[in-house]
DNA sequence: AATTTTTACTTGTAAATACATGTTTTTTAA
DNA sequence: TTAAAAAACATGTATTTACAAGTAAAAATT
């Protein structure tokens, strides 16, 4: 078993409500109940439940307006930690799979790499897979990630198979993502990423650079994300 | 003169910060002061002062270790409220222009707009302008807003020039922009986007549809922006 | 009956306090 | 001299209390 960590109370109150929320058992447009009443409820004090609701609040699955209350927001699609919205109707629950193009290797650092790295990322080396993501048989994301190879131990030699990279890292290595940037581009697809993306040489692909923070400081994941975004948007808030 | 608000004291911290911050008073992995040293410094509790913390953390100016301290992190530059980085080097300090297209006027809202709208918004008609914005005289955005016109008096035939619409709504009718959602996608350029981007006809460009959300509920902006984004790349926190 | 005022309830801001937990430096002991 | 222990200091979590300000419903007034 990994450590098991003491869950900060307005952390649970926290996941409980999003739990609530993208179960459906508040919709859109529902009015939370009130802080007061979250208080009774799950017995705790009005900063922790305010804690909880002003986090939800900034991840976009309530909205806040002082005298009314706490607003169930629509959510959009979530895959890995990319959101995606369909431009003619909602993604729902659409047929999701993942294919490994490359499975997990340890190589050495490109000396160009597209962020700058630290020493001891350097010398850990580079753990590199290539994925490619389908929604509804069609292939939207080709994903290379990069991650330095400290404390990761087995990792390339662990089963894959369709679980999400971040819930591996999470249950058996206790890695969280906090956050992170990103670049965002257009590019025209290369002959390798029009390919994959059943598109034309040339033909606009969205291209993501992004490095994500970890509850490891000094931990980072990188990946290059290059979407197809004829059929589906990449959706954000800010 | 407009009416004065009562800023709150988490804000008022949080903007001489960021103002030092972006000023260069503290430098990239500069440590802030402790927060027990900035309630001295600027007589307020705890709490107050982890409120400011907190928001600069989310909004990426600081990182915040537990035991270590507050650590400043390096901002890419904001137009607007896009923020950009360059690809070969730091945007800086270099020239920026904005170039107005279409002037603003009141038509009606198009019944296919890009988000859904409310009927007070319907009514209202939408105040309509489109904005070329150039960097070191390389034009980089092709932006159309849209905005539904209540309570923006006199709006139409205010004097823009190079004053971001941004500015003028906060300082003349103290609507500020408090968030929102935007998506993305990678679109082949259209005969009129290429000729405003100097680009050929098909080539990738970057469309963002964004809905604003502001102070004044029930008034959101919206806008529709296309990015040349051969040398620039658009930046983001998540 | 319609309008205005009051009241109750909502979230927002802020202070004072306490203890937990992670990090660094200093001190102490081997 | 080195290594372990303690202290000092950082942020994290949580409670209690108080009042401000926005919203909506109830009550009073016209």
């Amino acid at each position: 078993m990994g450590p098991v960590k003491n869950i900060p109370q307005h952390k649970k109150l926290y996941e409980i409500l999003r739990k609530h929320i993208t179960g459906g058992i508040y919709k859109e447009g529902d009015l939370l109940p009130s802080e007061n009443e979250l208080c009774r409820l799950y017995g705790m004090t009005r900063p922790t439940v305010r804690q909880s609701l002003s986090s939800l609040a900034s991840d976009g699955y309530i909205r806040k307006h002082q005298g009314k209350g706490s607003i169930v927001h629509q959510l959009p699609k979530e895959i890995g930690i990319l959101s995606v919205s369909g431009t003619t109707s909602a993604v729902g629950d659409r047929n999701l799979k993942t294919k490994i193009i490359v499975k997990p290797v340890l190589i050495p650092w490109k000396n160009d790499f597209i962020f700058p790295l630290s020493e001891l990322e350097r010398e850990s080396g580079c753990i590199y897979m290539e994925r490619l993501r389908l929604l509804d048989d069609i292939p939207i994301f080709y994903d290379i990630s990069y991650i330095a190879n400290v404390n990761l131990p087995r990792i390339t030699s662990r089963q894959f198979g369709n679980r999400s990279l971040f819930k591996i890292l999470r249950e058996h290595y206790q890695i969280e993502i906090k956050g992170g940037e990103q670049r965002i581009k257009a590019i025209p697809a290369s002959a390798k990423i029009s390919s994959f993306l059943h598109l034309k040489k040339g033909e606009p692909v969205l291209h993501l650079e992004r490095k994500m923070e970890t509850n490891n400081p000094g931990l980072f994941l990188y990946s290059s994300i290059f979407c197809n975004t004829e059929k589906y948007s990449i959706f954000g808030r800010f």
